[in-house]
DNA sequence: CAATATTGCTCAGTATACTGACTATCAGTA
DNA sequence: TACTGATAGTCAGTATACTGAGCAATATTG
């Protein structure tokens, strides 16, 4: 099918099925759909930007919040509710820095751990489902494709990815 | 870089880049900001969810909020308040049914119209600046995936498309 | 070292999204 | 026609996201 602008009709906006920007919203709500319906089956209640937030937790005993929401690409102001919920949860502790006083070193809990490793068949299992529309090899240029543009664009959001 | 299951520390998680869903995420962000800067820059404050409801609506002129809402893939409880603003914007008008009391009818203003034209460039540009890391192939291409990817997942979600 | 700038975090307000429940209405059928 | 089921829309509650503002603490600099 021809996809051009000149292609279509006088006056028309263009199909939603050619804006990247609509396909991106489709594409995230399918694959949050997929994580917790996934995730849910498997008796637990996690948010994929939960568990975005406790593995890279895990992974970076101590961390501060804005080095974490630096990882992960989220606002400041989006992980104070995250954490606050996975504080409540038992998954994460978050106390004072001893070395600087404004910051808050964030910690992995036991039960974050056990949690951490009971979900990730389901987390797993969630990735597969949302490109089960595209082969292996699709699957992986789709991927590639989405992070090439999101590098380029990183800086574009208020909640750009820091190394 | 090996990026395989295989290839990963012993008690690791995948690393976020290899994960569809939070690429998804990432890249809706930049999309929805990049589109918001290029629509606020040309003097309009639409987000792009508004933007597609309101075109959608000139395109389908008297359709019901159900209808509408499977068209463009929300949710029938988030097109409420979406409706609400641009009827409060003066860009759209909704009105009981005269066939069915159940539903609304809804309808676009000549503001609407005027506004939809008027913003429609800043719109193609927000679409290009999203894809600026991409040739204009790999940028076909992942629409491409994408659409095949949202084609099989559709029933996943809550607002499935309807056409 | 005092003034300034920056940083870490929080908060209030707004806009998607979704869950689950509810009302009003309509459609199909016994 | 009375009953049943489905449908259109809304609402309350929760969870991302972001804007803009603000406070407290740290870093920088003249």
């Amino acid at each position: 099918m021809i996809r051009t602008v000149a292609a279509l009709k006088e006056n028309s906006v263009k199909d939603n099925n050619d804006m990247p920007g609509h396909l991106a919203r489709r594409f995230q709500q399918i694959a949050v759909a997929v994580f917790l319906a996934e995730v849910g089956d498997a008796g637990f209640d996690l948010t994929p930007v939960q568990y975005a937030a406790l593995a890279t937790i895990k992974a970076n005993p101590g961390l501060d919040q804005v080095t974490l929401a630096g990882l992960i690409a989220y606002d400041r102001t989006t992980i104070t509710g995250v954490i606050d919920r996975l504080v409540q949860k038992g998954l994460i502790e978050r106390r004072a820095s001893p070395r600087d006083r404004r910051a808050r070193e964030l910690e992995i809990t036991d039960e974050g751990r056990r949690t951490l490793r009971k979900i990730t068949p389901a987390v797993e299992s969630a990735q597969r489902i949302m490109l089960r529309g595209l082969s292996a090899k699709e699957g992986e240029e789709l991927m590639r494709l989405l992070r090439k543009a999101i590098a380029a664009g990183n800086e574009l959001s208020r909640a750009p990815l820091r190394e």
